[in-house]
DNA sequence: TCTGGGGTCCTAGGACCC
DNA sequence: TCTGGGGTCCTAGGACCC
């Protein structure tokens, strides 16, 4: 499905000049749900939900089939399977979605340097340098739409438009694989028509507060009293919706831009309340979010715990340290002892470890003597014997015979 | 209907320094 | 004795996005 809107988009936009729209935005459609086909080609034309099938998960992603039902990512699944009983639940399989992610990433490389990635299926796109060898904006995002198709057998939708944001809403009402391209001096009278909600940065809540003093639409925001507006949403809101209802949006394609903090998380299938349960998730968490700090070769200045308890109000609770690390033990120490001062015994229904404030190794001062010498060569060994052998090679002591009992009841893995 | 896991950005108050 | 304003850092929470 689908097939037939793309053609018809393309043919609309066979007559426009793209010349002024060379920022692209591309999104591949129903990411999870598609590559899950490719390796279940018999299941197409079915309505089909990735996500774990457990009491407390929600819908990771979910093909067109089952989004007529009402099916959409991030949905219950609770909920997702009694508006589409006869749905097939797929495990998600994170290492395949990051394995055509790169691919697709890197049919974007070839295209122009001045890409910049957003999440595993996202990424925008600064063609203006490509003309003399690919062609105008519409014609280098033809190619790139054809190319995923023909090397991953996936299917993506292309915004092409002056800025950032008018791009990404472009996309976004082209799928499923669709082309839009909006010329400058097109961009007022695309916008204003459309919904509240299809401006950057207005989710539920602001969408709520917005519709409460009589806006609906973005052309409402572009002629609004400024001091409404300020009420309503706050001053730096308030300029910044009005400047996306003009089409005024001068973030550039940022390529390369680094990540700002790592993190893991994990909610447990049933809340917990044994302090011991607690701190050996806190010590796995911790340990993964030292192997990516390592595999990105950053420290961390400031952990961050996280906890969320059974009623789901959620606080976070954040040390920085002198010494910034890279060292599951000393982010263990940190977050362990938040913890300790912090619970009283809640039951909790999520705990999570976030590194922040990432630093790079040259920008501190070398320590003269370093005690923490001894944990980075263990670490560093662990980190290699998990390369060799998969993750969960190796593991701290303290985890070792807890594997079957203490796992995260709802986890990553099935 | 009952809410995952990965993130970013913004606000606001308090400490501290000049 | 009572009183400034600006700048920066730290912390906590919340909205939002994919």
């Amino acid at each position: 499905m689908g097939k037939q809107d793309g053609r018809e988009r393309q043919v609309t936009v066979g007559v426009i000049d793209s010349s002024t729209a060379p920022i692209l935005h591309v999104d591949m459609d129903a990411f999870f749900a598609s590559v899950e086909l490719l390796d279940h080609p018999e299941l197409v034309g079915k309505p089909v939900i990735v996500g774990h099938n457990s009491p407390r998960s929600i819908v990771t992603a979910a093909t067109y089939e089952a989004r007529k039902f009402g099916v959409n990512s991030a949905l219950p699944m609770a909920i997702a399977l009694r508006r589409c009983p006869q749905a097939i639940i797929l495990e998600p399989h994170y290492e395949r979605y990051q394995h055509y992610s790169k691919q697709v990433f890197s049919i974007c490389d070839e295209l122009t340097p001045a890409v910049e990635r957003l999440g595993i299926d996202e990424a925008f796109l600064d063609v203006s340098g490509a003309r003399s060898l690919f062609g105008s904006p519409q014609q280098v995002a033809e190619l790139l739409r054809a190319r995923v198709r023909a090397e991953t057998g996936l299917v993506c939708s292309v915004g092409a438009a002056a800025t950032k944001y008018v791009a990404k809403v472009a996309s976004g009402l082209s799928k499923p694989d669709g082309l839009l391209v909006i010329p400058r001096d097109e961009t007022v009278a695309f916008l204003h028509p459309l919904p509240i909600n299809k401006l950057w940065g207005v989710g539920a809540k602001t969408e709520e507060v917005l519709r409460a003093r009589g806006f609906s639409t973005i052309g409402q925001i572009a002629h609004a009293d400024v001091d409404t507006l300020r009420r309503a949403v706050g001053d730096s809101g308030a300029r910044r919706l009005h400047d996306l209802a003009w089409g005024r949006d001068d973030r550039v394609v940022h390529a390369g831009a680094e990540e700002k903090s790592v993190g893991h998380e994990v909610t447990f299938s049933t809340d917990v309340t044994d302090a011991g349960d607690l701190r050996r998730e806190l010590l796995r968490l911790s340990n993964m979010v030292a192997v990516r700090l390592r595999r990105h070769g950053v420290l961390t200045r400031t952990v961050v715990l996280k906890l969320r308890y059974d009623d789901f109000t959620t606080i976070t609770r954040s040390r920085t340290i002198a010494e910034p690390t890279d060292l599951g033990k000393i982010v263990y120490d940190e977050v362990r002892s938040i913890l300790e001062s912090e619970w009283a015994g809640r039951p909790v229904r999520l705990i999570g470890v976030r590194g922040e404030q990432l630093v790079h190794p040259d920008g501190v001062a070398p320590a003269l003597w370093d005690d923490a010498a001894d944990w980075r060569e263990a670490e560093s060994v662990m980190d290699a014997a998990s390369d060799r052998f998969g993750r969960g090679a190796v593991r701290p002591a303290a985890l070792l015979g807890h594997r079957a009992t203490e796992r995260p009841r709802l986890g990553q893995r099935d």
